[in-house]
DNA sequence: ATGAAAGCGCTAACAT
DNA sequence: ATGTTAGCGCTTTCAT
């Protein structure tokens, strides 16, 4: 690796001068310019990240901590981050806690240690986070879900909303026994679509049945074994209303082991659009998340903040959107 | 953020004496070594890496560049490699080339800016790559994909075996009119699961028909389209191999389009496992690649490389495992 | 328009 | 066992 140094040298100007140019501040004459910019080209040189991080103190970093990489929405969210800090010449570093609040604090630990600009955060933990590394020091985007810390910049999906219409769609079709596939309730996520659930309920005046409504930790396995125990009751739901993608992928297991149609013997909506959704026999009707555009959001915002402009604090809400395919049967037929 | 000026400052101790304590390098009195820690404790002291990395010439930092992070696979390959990581103290920047070349030289060059200790890399260029970047000065893993650079680390997976088996599998249930949907030619994994696919036609004593083979370019779409087209053949292919993922996804869709039953209509094995490959009806039987641990192996290796280990060039192939579901009808029904 | 020099925060060789 | 010092590669202020 060649350094500044060396290519002052070739060119016979000053390092300053190199850097001048290269950053295009301050005044050169063209002539030194070319010499200098053929120095480089000779050398193949680069410029060091490192130490201008150091000398400048700060990087071009962006952190992004998620807790699930495997999950297609996190997925199109790092998408929509790298995206944006493409355009703006900085750099991911990616870290998964998978849901382990443990790591999930030594990667905040080591973003720290790394300096980045700034970090995207999608939390394991909703409280008790060490005040050190969530706040002032470095510019942090909440994602997905809330975090207690007052101040934080936070985007998240409307999942009241998205819950609500997804089970006032199926009120509509007919049904009235609704299974619910809840997720963890320490996560705001969960909790938040459990209550979209309710609130269909309450607005077509049908009451809530406990039997019906179980929680689940958001993995596939789960979402099997709570499909099973509501598809085996004596009296079973009509239909299912799962709060998540991975769990939707374990409910649709059950269904076929036990030799159910979909949507025949039982309709499904799941929370989360996902690339085979559309592949799936019958295709899957989904409230589908802006998930790209949530990434791009959280990484526009955490720019700004980056650059210290639009101070106060964001809390903002994406809509998402149902997406009705056939699994709670095809229209046609609803209507009939 | 407080720098170890401070700390050695608040210890009573020179900054060398602390850098030794924190690093454990060098000799110390307990005694002194305690007032330094709770120096450190009472100031949060965090070291800064990027000072750190700048001193010692190397950094803490593994460059993954991947091809699609959308791909399940690549998500699990991502997981190994994280894994390892981790465990050794290192961070991973994850840079998405999304199959543009460009961006992956973009990509190549900032992590060589960045200083990172090594890269692994799924290229999108076979050939071509800049010398400079993707040699010598800092060690490379090529995962996935070969590239044509002398010298470089491998590890891949075995396609041809993969495929060979796939292939077997179906004329063993007695097809012998079987389509491929392969993947982009300059790609070596398109090309070994396409010469598995003659492979196995050979070895039954089946000729090729040319009218069969299609190739996609790995998205969900090109499978769609080229099912359709397979599929609406005056005599159509009794079973479909697709050479990915997402193409399968596509290709089921087409299926179920033309309102074709699987197995009964079209029985199909896709390359890649996946999370839902068994919550489909009927579960997919498909070929698994090891991409968890391809992405340890590669971690490991390329750590291995860092430290100056094991200094001859590798070229590995790992096994990938044929997953018998119910897609190419079930077992009892190819006796009967 | 360009150069000289200081210094970002840390580590390591050398001295004590 | 601990301190002193030099310097990693860059940017930037202050001269000229």
């Amino acid at each position: 690796m060649s350094t500044i140094k060396e290519v002052a040298l070739k060119a016979g100007v000053s390092t300053a001068t190199v850097s001048r140019i290269l950053n295009g501040k301050g005044t050169f004459s063209s002539s030194t310019e070319e010499r200098v910019l053929s120095a480089v080209k000779e050398l193949g040189y680069k410029p060091s990240r490192v130490a201008r991080n150091l000398r400048v103190q700060r990087t071009q970093l962006i952190g992004l901590i998620i807790s699930d990489i495997q999950n297609p929405f996190f997925t199109s969210v790092i998408r929509g981050v790298e995206e944006v800090a493409y355009q703006h010449d900085y750099s991911v570093i990616l870290c998964n806690s998978d849901e382990d609040s443990i790591k999930e604090q030594m990667y905040l630990t080591v973003m720290h240690e790394e300096n980045v600009a700034g970090i995207i955060l999608a939390t394991t933990l909703e409280r008790g986070h060490d005040e050190k590394l969530i706040c002032c020091e470095i510019p942090v985007v909440a994602i997905d879900r809330t975090i207690d810390n007052i101040g934080i910049d936070t985007i998240l999906v409307d999942n009241i909303l998205g819950a609500r219409e997804a089970v006032a769609h199926l009120i509509k079709l007919g049904h009235n026994r609704i299974g619910l596939i809840g997720g963890l309730e320490h996560v705001s996520t969960a909790r938040e679509r459990q209550l979209g659930y309710e609130r269909a309920h309450h607005e077509f005046g049908i009451s809530l049945d406990q039997d019906l409504m179980k929680s689940g930790n958001f993995k596939q396995i789960s979402g099997y074994k709570i499909a099973m125990e509501l598809l085996t009751l004596r009296d079973r739901p009509s239909a299912l209303f799962i709060a998540n993608n991975l769990m939707t992928l374990g409910a649709l297991n059950a269904i076929h082991s036990l030799g159910l149609n979909i949507p025949r013997d039982v309709a499904v909506v799941g929370f989360d659009d996902m690339p085979w959704a559309i592949s799936l026999n019958p295709p899957l009707t989904v409230v589908a998340q802006p998930d790209y555009e949530l990434g791009k959001f959280a990484g526009e915002l955490l720019l700004k903040r980056i650059a210290d402009q639009d101070l106060e604090t964001k809390q903002i809400r994406l809509i998402p959107k149902l997406v009705i395919r056939e699994s709670c049967g095809s229209k046609l037929k609803s209507i009939s």
